[in-house]
DNA sequence: CACCGGGGTTGACCTGCATCAAGGCGCGTT
DNA sequence: AACGCGCCTTGATGCAGGTCAACCCCGGTG
């Protein structure tokens, strides 16, 4: 996450707590009052858990930086993270008490908290943020469902490449070469994509052999043709995916 | 369907056309005659499309009867259902205009179908009805979560196991042996699990095999010890999937 | 009746990814 | 420097599931 990133982050907290994002144009003075005097900031260090899976999660929040995983797993230890969150995404569910997966920080992570109680009855009060709420969840579902497309359908290379793309999307700062910090370790790409580490390597490997991205260290990415890059994703150069 | 499950559904409607079950707590009088104003019903067979992707979607609706699935596909062909409606399951997104995928009738299936523009008003000025539609949401990303893990993780055995737990618990009748109606063909269980046809059907002869199914014909399944279905799923007996 | 076509099953073979194992690189610690 | 530890890469090998092809079953139709 860039300073820059950063400012645009915090500036819209004092917006709209909820997005974390560009104000929202449904935002009403009460709303936000009463957003204000709920919320409180806490930051946890990459590889914490937040929230084990089937604990209580006293709090609904909301990403201010960094980026944490929402991860499902089996008795015998196979793991899928089945949510990224990256700033302006929301955790946690009004009316259910406990976490059904767990959340862990993949890099740092600040999250704007609201204490869920509250955070319920001011759902019940206010129609907009419900509204608000609905919207996020319908985009949800579509990335969710584009994700599923991923996990079932496409091959190892594909889903290395979907994965970069999604990235470089969310970090977009224009101009090419587009440049993105990856927020995540080999293990948390191969969790993301129903694959192992080895296969991850492998694809990152072939994919920089091929010329379609270059590495600068373990976590810089660039990438000179998007294009090419979408099309090794098999998706057809739209790819809403991930909200 | 058997002939209690439509007369509930059809029960139900008269109550809360959104769910098309149960009553609704939070359904208020003006709220159902608007939506009885809106609703209009219509019916298609089995393996007829009911939207194409990308196609716009003039309606959203709820599944009074049959089973429909959503489905999205790459440029080459290859698919993956997304989504799995059965009876009070809803479709549509209230603030898009376009399918971002394909709706087919698995089964014949009739929609209770609201004209969009007259929904999307109905949705800003009742809070309840858009609260309904969030927690409904809120269950569909929780099961696209589950199915995520499936698709991921588990082996061809799994997953056509689980698929056939998830059958059984929607179409239960409380008493051992569970019965059920397939309302899917091996094609559209491969589309689901993301297999291949070949492979659903030698997990279900393994499976019967081994006793933990039986079938009668090639659509109805029985099975004696969904305890022994469960394990052979790969969940740790609760599996909340499907909303 | 023969014919056809759509869905399902079964077998033989192949391959993409998992598995297992070794080694490299960067970094903090003694 | 030497060591250990995370994290990543690379190679060798095996197997689950895909692919291709044949065949079965069954209901509809001329």
């Amino acid at each position: 996450m860039t300073a820059l990133d950063l400012q645009i982050a915090t500036e819209a907290c004092r917006q709209c707590p909820i997005r974390h994002r560009a104000v929202c144009a449904t935002c009403e003075p009460d709303e936000l009052t009463r957003l204000e005097a709920m919320k409180s900031y806490r930051t946890w260090m990459a590889g914490q858990t937040i929230v084990m899976e089937g604990e209580p999660m006293p709090f609904a929040a909301s990403v201010v930086t960094g980026c944490a995983t929402l991860t499902r797993s089996m008795e015998d230890g196979r793991m899928q993270m089945v949510g990224l969150l990256l700033p302006s995404d929301f955790i946690g569910r009004p009316g259910r008490a406990n976490a059904p997966y767990e959340v862990v920080a993949a890099t740092d992570v600040t999250l704007c908290m609201f204490d869920r109680p509250a955070f319920e009855r001011l759902l019940t009060d206010t129609p907009h943020v419900s509204q608000r709420l609905l919207e996020m969840s319908l985009d949800e579902i579509d990335a969710a469902r584009e994700w599923m497309l991923l996990l079932g359908r496409k091959t190892a290379r594909e889903k290395v490449a979907t994965l970069l793309a999604i990235v470089l999307r969310r970090a977009a700062t224009g101009s090419a070469p587009l440049r993105a910090e990856l927020p995540l370790t080999r293990e948390a790409m191969a969790s993301y994509l129903g694959l192992t580490i080895e296969t991850v390597s492998r694809q990152m490997t072939a994919l920089k052999k091929d010329g379609v991205i270059r590495m600068s260290g373990l976590r810089g990415l660039l990438c000179d043709d998007l294009g090419a890059l979408l099309a090794e994703a098999g998706d057809d150069a739209d790819g809403d995916v991930l909200s």
